[in-house]
DNA sequence: TCTGGGGTCCTCACCCTC
DNA sequence: TCTGGAGGGTGAGGACCC
């Protein structure tokens, strides 16, 4: 048993919604609300002034807007939040070489082993030094818990919320988590609490009491036995700063149930490359391919099939995906479609083997039937880095337009990346928060669109809250754009754009 | 008033082999 | 040859996390 307190979790305060106030001026201080925006969005991030409304993560969209109608809400920009997670992470590292991420907000360190904490006075030393740098380099504020296990820090970063430190001494676990929520403990959520109150049990408190052959019986026994260990404040679990992936994934969830077959297929297919993609991306190939299918009353199935070998190829993974459909009743319609792939491995000579054989294969019968799905196969599998985030992703589930039909012969031109030729010029389409850059103005994001409208705000990080201007949707000086760093920049200034 | 996306881990059932 | 476990692989579902 570990007895200083030298784990360190650190958890940054509503990491995405604080992000987009310090990029965006004019939202410092607001309700600002990140998550999907389409009708069937649910809500990432929200900022501490919106969760005065009742508003909080997970919370359907359509929900947090009946609370908070006057909130900003925006799309979330992913490879912003990943530039700023790396810059913490960094700092992170140089407290110790055993940084744990979880996500893009949050890990744990083990100080101990990067020599810069030995007991309870330079752990609490080294987490403000920590808080202070995050907020000078990036601008932003975190929590930071400091405990002998990963379960307490965790715990103590919580109770530190928002914008504080909290250090558990040793000795002092039990009683501090005696009166605590059951829910406070990782892996118990909904159900378990249910499972839990149902028995009388509320309390982590209590949990301890109820001992543990009693907790293995209600929930099993790993679970049991786990559960048991935490209320007593026993966790000897390593902080492992390297871990594996062990799936791919991609979904979509639709804004209006697929029930045409033919479109669902076609959906399918799509899933299936996107994820091969993601899949070459990370440099894997695997072995189990997974179709998920929720249904128009949210029941979920899975189907899943495990090929001989590993495989990286998207024409392998479309075919194993579209035989899994086959096997599942769509009728009465479709709200989401994700195809992934488990069992990974590291590439092999045999796998490229195969590859390159099954190419030849697909080159050769493209050759023959001189068809676009052969083109589109390639198109697939060449690049990767087609499409931005979000804002552009063009034939995506969306449904909106055209909503129940699908019908017409070419219905959904599925502009497929840029490429694709410019018939009927689809009309541009402005993600509110996604960046802009106008020719006249300079930098901006965008805060709301339709009616062929679009207004943009003309602000940057180190500017004061900036003025709205509204533009045709197709103006030709307006464009999609990178966001601009967060800090650092206060001394970089508005000068250095480019 | 409806429920995202990308993951991990666990459990259970079934089949096969030893 | 039959039988009964044990144990591994596979497939499906569910809980949970951020």
């Amino acid at each position: 048993m570990r007895a200083a307190p030298t784990i360190l979790h650190l958890d940054m305060d509503a990491f995405y919604a604080s992000v987009e106030q310090a990029s965006k001026p004019s939202l410092r201080g607001k309700a600002v609300i990140v998550g999907g925006l389409g009708p069937r969005g649910v809500v990432a991030t929200a900022s501490y002034e919106a969760r005065r409304f009742g508003v909080h993560s997970a919370m359907p969209t359509a929900q947090a807007r009946r609370l908070c109608p006057n909130g900003a809400y925006l799309i979330p920009r992913f490879r912003l939040y990943q530039a700023v997670s790396e810059v913490v992470m960094g700092l992170l590292r140089e407290l110790s070489p055993l940084v744990e991420p979880l996500s893009l907000d949050e890990a744990f360190v083990d100080l101990e082993a990067g020599g810069t904490a030995f007991d309870a006075k330079s752990a609490r030393e080294t987490g403000e030094r920590l808080r202070a740098d995050i907020r000078a380099v990036t601008g932003l504020s975190g929590s930071v818990g400091l405990a002998g296990s990963k379960m307490l820090a965790k715990v103590a970063s919580e109770e530190a919320k928002p914008a504080g430190l909290l250090l558990i001494e040793p000795g002092t676990e039990r009683e501090l988590l005696a009166p605590m929520s059951v829910r406070t403990l990782p892996g118990v959520g909904p159900v378990t609490g249910e499972h839990l109150r149902r028995a009388g049990i509320t309390t982590v408190g209590e949990l301890a009491e109820a001992g543990e052959d009693e907790l293995v019986r209600m929930v099993g026994r790993s679970h049991g036995v786990g559960l048991y260990r935490m209320a007593l404040g026993l966790d000897d679990r390593p902080v492992v700063a390297e871990r594996d992936a062990k799936s791919v994934s991609v979904e979509d969830t639709f804004d209006v149930d697929l029930h045409d077959r033919v479109r669902i297929r076609t959906e399918v297919q799509r899933l299936a490359d996107r994820c091969v993609q993601r899949l070459r991306g990370s440099g894997h190939s695997g072995r189990t391919i997974v179709l998920k299918v929720r249904r128009y009353d949210f029941s979920t199935l899975t189907r899943s099939e495990t090929l001989r070998g590993p495989t990286d190829d998207p024409a392998v993974v479309r075919e194993a995906a579209a035989r899994l459909l086959e096997a599942v009743d769509t009728t009465g319609g479709v709200r989401l479609l994700g195809v992934g792939v488990t069992g990974l491995a590291d590439y092999t000579q045999e796998d490229l083997f195969a590859q390159s054989m099954a190419a030849e294969e697909a080159a050769a019968e493209a050759a023959a039937a001189g068809t676009a799905a052969g083109a589109d196969a390639e198109g697939v599998a060449v690049p990767g880095e087609v499409e931005p985030d979000g804002a552009a992703r063009a034939g995506e589930p969306s449904g909106s337009a055209g909503a129940g039909g699908a019908g017409g012969p070419a219905g959904n031109v599925e502009a497929q990346g840029p490429g694709g030729e410019p018939e009927a010029a689809p009309e541009r389409r402005w993600a509110a928060g996604s960046d802009v850059l106008h020719a006249t103005y300079g930098p901006g994001w965008v805060q709301g669109s339709g009616v062929g409208r679009v207004t943009v705000r003309f602000e940057q990080p180190g500017t004061p809250p900036g003025r709205v201007r509204t533009f045709r949707v197709d103006d030709p000086e307006l464009e999609p754009s990178d966001p601009l760093p967060l800090v650092g920049l206060g001394q970089a200034g508005p000068k250095d754009t480019a």
